[in-house]
DNA sequence: GCGACAG
DNA sequence: ATCTTGTCGC
């Protein structure tokens, strides 16, 4: 069989921040560069990829994936993965800091950027309003949304249980995201804006990207191949120690 | 101070 | 995220 395109090595940029405090005064700079009016591209058209991590925490090691896939038949069309140190201890609202530089080194390895990608995780739906998706948004000027798998902080009235039914995801206030019923009696998905992209347009483009499963294909492909390319890493380690 | 908290 | 077997169901 064809053998497994090597991963990209991670670099992690010489001025990430690696404190709370240094990480959190990023997100305050950045969150200014958000576009929430886009469009972005029609739903079902171009490419979209999705983006995910798996982490050895033992190792300290970190494996991205990049799946790109046509938006109208969900064909895969291209993929990249990213092997490299853990440049950032997990603490909620700070999950970029943990996840992109691997995920950016995947997508630089891609030949052609995608017309969206599409990040396991939140948007603007985020304590500060900038979560992984509009920091992924932003660093790279590509349009992207965010699907989440659970509320975070944030509540929501309980969406009908037939596949499109949505309520709004709130901080008791305003509406920062959709919790989206993305398959008939099935646990919602958390949808919100990350940059160059409505939140409509948001639902828009999960629900199109995930005719079948709760989660968009693109976030199914990339999970399994961030994870297969994390256990190709350990094997390698194991090999020549 | 305590609890809760995307992945 | 990750630790983890079998099991019920289409």
């Amino acid at each position: 069989m064809r053998a497994r395109p090597a991963p990209a090595a991670v670099t992690v940029p010489a001025d990430w921040p690696t404190t709370e405090a240094g990480a959190r005064a990023v997100q305050d700079t950045l969150r200014a560069r958000v576009d929430l009016t886009g469009p972005g591209p029609e739903p079902g058209t171009g490419t979209a990829a999705g983006v995910d991590v798996a982490y050895d925490d033992g190792r300290g090691l970190v494996a991205a994936a990049a799946v790109v896939l046509d938006a109208a038949t969900l064909e895969p069309v291209e993929e990249a993965t990213a092997v490299g140190p853990v440049p950032f201890p997990y603490v909620p609202g700070l999950l970029a800091f943990r996840e992109l530089p691997a995920v950016l080194t995947a997508l630089a390895a891609l030949a052609t950027p995608p017309g969206l990608v599409v990040c396991d995780g939140y948007g603007v739906a985020h304590p500060r309003r900038f979560g992984l998706a509009s920091h992924l948004g932003v660093l790279t000027g590509l349009p992207s949304i965010g699907v989440a798998k659970n509320p975070f902080t944030f509540t929501h009235p309980a969406p009908g249980d037939r596949r499109g039914d949505q309520t709004p995801l709130t901080d008791g206030a305003e509406e920062v995201g959709r919790a989206l019923r993305t398959r008939a009696g099935v646990r919602p998905v958390y949808v919100s804006a990350g940059h160059g992209v409505p939140l409509d347009r948001a639902v828009a483009h999960t629900l199109r990207l995930a005719p079948a499963y709760r989660l968009p294909e693109t976030t199914r492909r990339a999970d399994a191949l961030c994870r297969a390319a994390l256990r190709a890493a350990l094997g390698e380690g194991a090999g020549r120690g």
